[in-house]
DNA sequence: CTCCAAACGCAAATAATTTGCTTTTAGCGC
DNA sequence: GCGCTAAAAGCAAATTATTTGCGTTTGGAG
């Protein structure tokens, strides 16, 4: 758990060339326009041969989906309020902010493109695990908070659909779909008043 | 209403480049996989020079994304069960079924690759459309039925979320969703009862 | 019918990608 | 430590894709 993925090791070479390129991307995406970066650029800004670029990552968007999943990956747990519903509130309405800049909106993008759907997964599973770090915390104050899954079809899937389909939703809407999986609490898989 | 889209005669040169390669596009994607599909292979099957594509489309992507958008076209209105909750279930599963599957999945994401938002807009309208058909055949019929909001975030977000980011949800869970945004009618905008 | 501009075809020039081979280097047994 | 081995990187040539300049075709308007 206390590695990160892939390299031998964390000072070895491999492990150096990674960092490099992944750090030559997201200087580069600061710089410029995605659609002007290429993988020999990319080799350029890095100190590497594109050949190696290509070899290890295959394509662009396979790269691109490499730094963004690592870029997506939250540096730290949902802050507390005190209550199950502002945790998920206030870790929603960061979550919304951050995915639709234009910035989120592109790392969104690169990690759907890429070819595997391990990438999507990833990004899936890091919401998930937030989720359940707010849902723990208030099982442990007594609490009832909704299924993981309802807040994910409820929460999380609207706002990253808007985002990808549609237009953003603003904060209000965001805390709408809060409460509105709070209100369908225990209505699901519990046989009792329907 | 009558006419499709850009050219400026049906029966044009234009038109006729553009069919040829998207006609070329389908087939290409139908017999191999996408990786290995070439603008210059694409150029050779439709019978045309590569640059045409080019300067026409630009990329790969926008090509794939505008053959894309042209499938996910639904080629006939929402089919009639006697109730909207009936009509928006057998849609919804439906949707959910042909959006799944390799092909619409593959479909999806070339859409959401592509440069503009006019794609995945597009799409959204498409879907839009079908849900507010069967909205004002329940109010023509007097029956009260969910917000336009409300079932694309409710039932269209989980479906395509799902779809890109986890798993493909199934028939059972779909209903589940279409339940939820029934049983929310009125709870929103309507100051009663909350 | 003639003209104009947009779209296409062609081919040369440029850039990206692939590939075979050599060199470096991290991990491993001694 | 000391070599050995295999994975990863560098290098350069070959291939393939993309861009571009220019001449030609063609659809639409006067």
């Amino acid at each position: 758990m206390a590695e990160r993925e892939g390299g031998p090791r964390p000072g070895g070479r491999s492990a150096r060339v990674q960092a490099s390129v992944h750090r030559a991307v997201r200087a580069l995406l600061a710089r410029m326009d995605r659609a002007e970066v290429t993988i020999p650029l990319i080799a350029a800004e890095a100190g590497v041969t594109p050949s190696t670029i290509y070899r290890r990552w295959g394509e662009l968007n396979e790269l691109l989906a490499d730094v963004a999943v690592e870029r997506l990956r939250p540096d730290m747990g949902p802050v507390e309020t005190g209550s199950g519903r502002g945790d998920l509130l206030a870790w929603a309405e960061q979550y919304a902010e951050e995915m639709s800049s234009g910035i989120g909106r592109e790392m969104i993008r690169d990690v759907l493109a890429a070819e595997g759907a391990a990438g999507p997964r990833r990004c899936c599973g890091y919401a998930r695990q937030q989720i359940a770090t707010i849902a723990e915390r208030a099982a442990a104050r007594g609490e009832d908070f909704p299924d993981l899954d309802a807040v994910l079809d409820g929460v999380i899937a609207p706002i990253l659909f808007r985002i990808l389909f549609d237009e953003a939703l603003g904060g209000k809407r965001v805390g709408e779909l809060v409460e509105g999986v709070f209100a369908g609490v225990g209505r699901r898989s519990v046989p009792a008043s329907a």
